[in-house]
DNA sequence: TCCGCTTATGGAAGCCTTTCCAATATTTAT
DNA sequence: ATAAATATTGGAAAGGCTTCCATAAGCGGA
């Protein structure tokens, strides 16, 4: 029925093998017989078939990624990263979207009993300890995305110091009074985040005030307020309501975890008659495109640098079978716009 | 190297077809030899060879979607239907990005000479007539989403119908001086909320002023109001800012033609000082989540629902092998928020 | 116990490549 | 012109699974 190379080689008059290495590419051939068999491929319609050349090659070409089914530029950008990488490798994106973390479990089992694929990226999403000696002992490649882990690769934004340096910035427009917002504190970046912005409170000889803390898992636990792990805008808002209720005691000044975060924040601001950045500064952190478009001053991550190097690290685990293990971290940048200003003028 | 059938058939004494059948739950198999089988599998550490699988059963196990790089919620719903449908029916689902829409072309090449999907969901994008034969020829089942088509299987929104719906409902609540916003005219949508609105218009009897539309095709053509082909905020934002421009002819109320666009015109209105509804009413059009957040009036998409249609159409054409061509179209529903309301009050 | 029918089992053939090795053609050096 | 070295070529074998057909086993009835 369809044709195969045995076809192609009939009609060009020559044998199976010498149509692989025209069709491949392979130096071994005279050119005329090249162009004999791509006249015969070009007469028969034939097309290569990609399970059986998979099968011969062992060689799928085909990186699987699993990510949360989260919303935002974060996901958006660094998936155009990947992609483009992955174009310049000719490989195949397959991706995942997990809703629960249960479910990740389940994706992972699935591909550790099937291999379906070359390499594994895990984006934003914590390896249950029991997966990863499966996933090393499967020998296939994985690269932890947005997450640091010690026994496996990963590419991760440095939290710590992009969240000190946010802070400090503010610190440097001469406020005090510093609050903080953040999503749900289980998540690893939220973390760091939480320790980048206490340590840069703690080196100014400020006081870091429990209540200027507040993070979506202190607020009420509906669905809106919960989503997105706690990164979202509503939770932005009713935390900065909560702020604003300590009245004189509020901060001055409010370092968001996210931009929504921040974003939410200016919004309950605003509801409630204040200026920014005059009787509030506001910094975030992500630069995603609403940042410019409220004027927000954010810490930028590199998310597409960072999906490139997640592609062109696994390539190098899969081109180099190598099992060494290696950590990167990117820095984040400043993004200067209006929602921050000299404090008290 | 690795473990195969014949490894596991050896150990339970049985011949390879036995293990297959084993493997695969026919019934052709007596409970104890399946149970040895099974036993024998667990004690190897046995996992099956996808690709060997997929060359011998001609069957994939997954569906590519092509899809332009454009943020939001839009397409994050679409995906969560797909990845819920594609996931009852145990196929994978291959993304593809696309920036530029020549980049299509490059797919759809690469796509139709190597067959490393079962079927392809083109979503947001028109296909260039020369491919659609070339699509046929090759019995590729596909399934065009959110544009119609009228020789492929197609699921869209009733565009036209939704926006006259839209339209309606400024009509009904008073408002004669009704403007549009939209992204840039040459796609599909794009006309058809154009005709919708027309159609509202020309039926209660009112004048559509050729002043008081305005798509980003017509405004500069900047990168940041050509993005996500002109539906982005900057543009919607422009847009509103040369409608008031008109003062006094100025539209009272606006139908925008995505969320998006709303949300830029609602500020650019704030920014001159109007209330909304008070001084203009928006209605929009998706419902994104930002609109329910700024409590903006909208035709809803079903997102989700159509993504799950796709998949469910697709698989059955993968199944029944059909040439049969569907077209399907959904309906919109008008969401009432406070961005609309009567008229001057 | 034997026959005929049904159910279970073994394994060759087929799916379509790539790769490797032996064989042949061509070129180069002498 | 000829041996030696090099460039091309052909096709068997391998890759691991499903499927189909022939065979074997099991079972009920006479």
């Amino acid at each position: 029925m369809s044709v195969t190379i045995y076809d192609v080689a009939r009609r060009a008059g020559v044998g199976i093998g010498t149509v692989s290495r025209a069709i491949n590419g392979s130096p071994q051939i005279r050119p005329e017989t090249k162009q004999r068999v791509m006249d015969a491929i070009r007469e028969l319609g034939y097309t290569p078939h990609t399970m059986a050349k998979r099968l011969a090659t062992k060689r799928i070409g085909i990186i699987a990624a699993i990510m949360p089914f989260y919303t935002g530029h974060f996901y958006q950008e660094l998936l155009r990263g990947i992609q483009k990488s992955l174009t310049e490798f000719e490989y195949d994106l397959l991706v995942h979207f997990v809703d629960k973390p249960e479910k990740l479990n389940a994706y992972l089992d699935r591909t550790l009993s099937e291999k379906r694929c070359d390499g594994l990226l895990v984006i934003s999403m914590d390896i249950p300890e029991e997966y990863v000696d499966q996933l090393q002992n499967a020998r296939l490649p994985v690269v932890v995305v947005d997450r640091g882990h010690d026994r496996l690769d990963c590419i991760q934004v440095e939290n710590e110091r992009g969240a000190y340096l946010a802070t400090q910035h503010l610190i440097r427009f001469g406020h005090h009074k510093i609050g903080m917002i953040s999503g749900n504190r289980h998540s690893e970046p939220a973390k760091q985040r939480y320790q980048g912005y206490a340590r840069a409170m703690r080196e100014a000889g400020l006081t870091v005030k429990p209540e200027w803390f507040i993070s979506a898992d202190m607020l009420e636990t509906t669905p809106k307020i919960q989503q997105n792990d706690g990164f979202n805008i509503h939770a932005g808002r009713v935390a900065m309501k909560r702020l604003l209720q300590m009245g004189e005691e509020r901060p001055t000044a409010i370092f968001a975890a996210s931009d929504i975060l921040a974003i939410g924040a200016m919004r309950a601001a605003n509801e409630a008659g204040l200026r920014i950045p005059d009787d509030l500064a506001v910094i975030g952190f992500d630069d995603i495109e609403l940042a410019d478009y409220l004027s927000l001053t954010t810490m930028q991550q590199p998310m597409y640098e960072m999906g490139k190097m997640a592609v062109d690290r696994i390539m190098e685990k899969i081109e180099a079978e190598t099992e060494e293990v290696r950590q990167f971290r990117l820095t984040t940048r400043l993004i200067e716009r209006s929602s921050t200003r000299q404090a008290g003028r």
